[in-house]
DNA sequence: CTAGGGTTAG
């Protein structure tokens, strides 16, 4: 491109990056960037925040807070889709502290949690054992006026029967209904592998056959997962039967053709 | 052109 003279734009190099970004190819993004600055022109809002969330999705979480704060140098606006990447990206690194911080900052910076970024730190809490934490803070986006949606009843139920608190999680499940959230291919699975697992395999049949009912069909991951806890814990009787069901509807490969 | 939730066993 350089050397013919034609003249990339910004959206040009931003997906030209985001694809790169896709195949963790952060050498050639970095050049990009640099061949941009050379042409005058400065990454924008979008292009930083998919390459952080690149960062942090490779493993490289130190990039990624450096790119940060890049933008916060270069003045490049950030949004609260850059601090769900960010926070996200921190959870997932194991930097649970950090993503506390960040999230308590962001009005330092103009800007408000959504139900995205609130989904994010709740996830992060649960899968760091501070379940009551993660509680607190899906209690509070209804008092800052945000409906909890599908996405972060879910990452809350997988959190509750991650520590074996069944009850806490079915109790969840029953205010979805309640206040009309409909449960996804996610929240089911999460519910019916969890109380398997929890081995309260007659919940678990129930919601497997409430998700098909619904016409929510599980994948065969989960069907095999939830037979091998019947096998497992001596239910043949039900093993069986739940067996034939999914082979009749095709669940399993091999009881299709 | 950017964001958040789930699972097997080998």
């Amino acid at each position: 491109m350089k050397g013919k003279n034609i003249k990339a734009d910004l959206p040009l190099y931003g997906t030209i990056i985001w694809g790169l970004c896709i195949e963790s190819k952060f050498e050639d993004s970095k050049l990009l960037l640099s061949e941009m600055k050379e042409n005058g022109l400065t990454a924008n809002t979008v292009i930083c925040t998919t390459l952080m969330d690149a960062y942090f999705k490779a493993g490289e979480p130190s990039e990624a807070l450096s790119l940060l704060d890049e933008m916060l140098d270069s003045r490049i606006e950030v949004t609260v889709v850059t601090f769900c990447v960010l926070i996200d990206g921190l959870c997932k690194s194991g930097l649970v502290r950090e993503a506390i911080d960040y999230f308590g900052r962001m009005p330092d910076f103009g800007l408000h949690p959504n139900v995205a970024v609130y989904t994010a730190l709740i996830d992060g809490l649960c899968k760091k054992n501070c379940i009551e934490r993660a509680r607190n803070l899906f209690d509070e986006m209804p008092k800052r006026d945000m409906i909890p949606d599908t996405t972060a009843y879910t990452a809350l139920i997988d959190g509750y029967l991650k520590h074996e608190s069944f009850k806490e999680a079915l109790n969840l499940k029953n205010r979805m209904t309640e206040v009309g959230v409909d449960l996804d291919l996610n929240a089911y699975t999460s519910l019916v592998w969890g109380l398997s697992r929890c081995g309260h395999l007659q919940e678990a049949r129930v919601l497997f056959h409430e998700m098909i009912g619904r016409g929510i069909l599980p994948d065969e991951i989960l069907c095999i997962s939830l037979l091998k806890k019947h096998y497992e814990r001596g239910n043949m009787d039900e093993a069986i039967e739940l067996q034939n069901e999914m082979m009749g509807r095709g669940l399993l490969s091999g009881s299709k053709n």
